[in-house]
This record gives structure tokens, sequence and C-alpha cells, in this order.
DNA sequence: CCAATTTCAGAGTAACTGATATCG
DNA sequence: CCGATATCAGTTACTCTGAAATTG
């Protein structure tokens, strides 16, 4: 019986994050972003409007850390939020121009390392590897 | 132009990668261990003798990170070192019946884990997804 | 002297739980 | 009253950089 199985897949995955992790802090250290807060930036800018809980429920994490992501973000004007017309409780962030600019900066770099990275996986196979790797996020969502 | 291309495929591993920490934590809570503890010893279980700078190399961390594992590992008596025959510095860790026995409790839960995430990915598919990765893998390795 | 290993010390990132207040 | 949202406060997990000592 191969006891390693079990480590297998999922620890690869938690490998690879790891190495990306480190590219992206490298990346973005000189322009005073956090990977959460580069994330975050890029989804928001993509859809405009959304809430603090929306985004947490995106990006697998608890509404407090997106808070303290979303906060500094605000604080720091690349984004701005603006009450919800109909719930006045919500309140819906976009990115502003200093925040696009920001992205702007960061996304070629990125771009490059991603394309650096995926360099061996040829371009028929992307779709259906990254349709897996929803897959996993789906199961992932149902376990919650 | 799409400018949301170039968070895609990266940031969809680290939302993953979340997911499963997320849940490898609820999982190795009970038995007190943290994830890289738990990896560290599935690692060493198979390949035992392997020392800190090893175990740093395969896990893309720092050997400092990793020291503060394995040191803890010892300190449990989960692992215990000795030293390498040639070179007197290097000490070669292995898992004892201790870390057997936890790791005998933690592993089917995670066998399980792996097993509810992956199934929509035929069996097929699943070497070949395995490759990309270690290929995305060896391209981090490049770049340190 | 040099390269690799181990390890101590301190810092930082990024997530967490718990609790409170507000809105519809 | 309830469910969802926002957010304050405190804590934990994990990794990092820097520096020192040891060994071959």
């Amino acid at each position: 019986m191969d006891r390693s199985r079990p480590v297998r897949f999922l620890y690869l995955i938690g490998l690879v994050d790891r190495g990306i992790q480190r590219q992206l802090r490298r990346i973005l250290a000189p322009l005073e972003l956090s990977i959460p807060e580069y994330t975050t930036l890029a989804v928001l800018e993509v859809e405009p409007g959304l809430s603090n809980a929306d985004l947490a429920r995106r990006s697998m994490v608890r509404p407090q850390s997106m808070n303290e992501v979303i906060a500094r973000l605000e604080e720091r004007a690349l984004v701005e939020r603006s009450q919800h017309p109909a719930h006045g409780r919500i309140l819906m962030a976009e990115v502003t121009d200093a925040g696009r600019a920001l992205l702007g900066q960061a996304m070629p770099r990125i771009a490059d390392l991603e394309a650096a990275l995926l360099v061996d996986i040829p371009d028929a196979e992307r779709p259906k590897t990254r349709g897996y790797l929803l897959d996993i996020m789906r199961r992932l969502r149902e376990l919650e």
C-alpha cells in the first residue's frame, strides 16, 4: 500500500502556491501592495460594485479578513466605496484612477510571470486544466 | 483587451490552495498538528534521513522556516534526528513510532478529502494534470 | 578561506475567532 | 426577531530576513 499517496495532489498545489506567492511578493513589494490587496484590486476592476461580503466569499476568506484589505485600500485611496442605493448597510467598492494606475504597473509583470510558469502547458490543454481547478473550487465551497 | 486575464491561473491556484488549507486545518486541529508539521512528517516517512536543508528545498521554504517545524516535531518526539556519518553538522531526521501513529490518524481523513475534491477529474486525466503542476514547480525553481 | 548547514532572534504577512452595531 | 452586513479587537499560523556558529 502506498502510504505516500494522500499527500500528493493537495501537497503539490500547496507547494506550487507557495512558490507563486513568493514571486508575487517580489513583484508587488516595490509597489507597496500585498498579494490580497493586488488581487482585490484586480477583481474590483473587472467587477465594480462588489461589497466586502461579496469579495470575501469570492476569495475564500472571512469577511473580517477582507475588511482589513479593503479598509487599507480605501485608506490609500486605491478604491472608494459608496452606499448601496437600496440596502443602506452595504458598501459597494470600486477602483479609483490611482488604483487603476497601480494595477497598470503590476499587471504586465504578473502576466509575464504567469506566462513563464505556464510555458510547458500546451494552449489546448489550458482551459481543461483551469476547468479542473474550478471543479475543485466548487467541491471546496460545498464543504463550507 | 481582457485586462482580467493576468489574474486568472495564478489567482485560481491561490484560491484553491486557500480552501484546501482551511479544510486541512480543520482535520489536523484535533491532532494538534499544523499543516507544515503534517506534510513534513509525511515526507519524512517516505524518505527517512533527510536533513533540515533538504526538507526546506523540497518544500519551497527557507531553512529557517523548516527549522522551526522540525524542532517542534523533535520536541514532541514525533521525529528524531541523528548525525550524518560523514558530515558532522548535518542532522538526518526520521519519523518515530509516535509520529507514525499520528500520521496514521491523519492520513485517511486527508485521503478522503483529496478524493472528494478530485472527484470531477477523470482518472485518466490525473497524471497529466499532476504533470502540469510539476512543470510549474520546475519553472518556479528556475526563478530562485 | 569558502560553501553548506544549523539555529537564534526579530519582523511581517495574512489569515483566524469573537463580539458589537446596524440595516431591511 | 432574524439574517446579512460591516467592523473593532485580539490572536494564531506561517514565512521571512539577518546574523552567528559549526563543519568539511
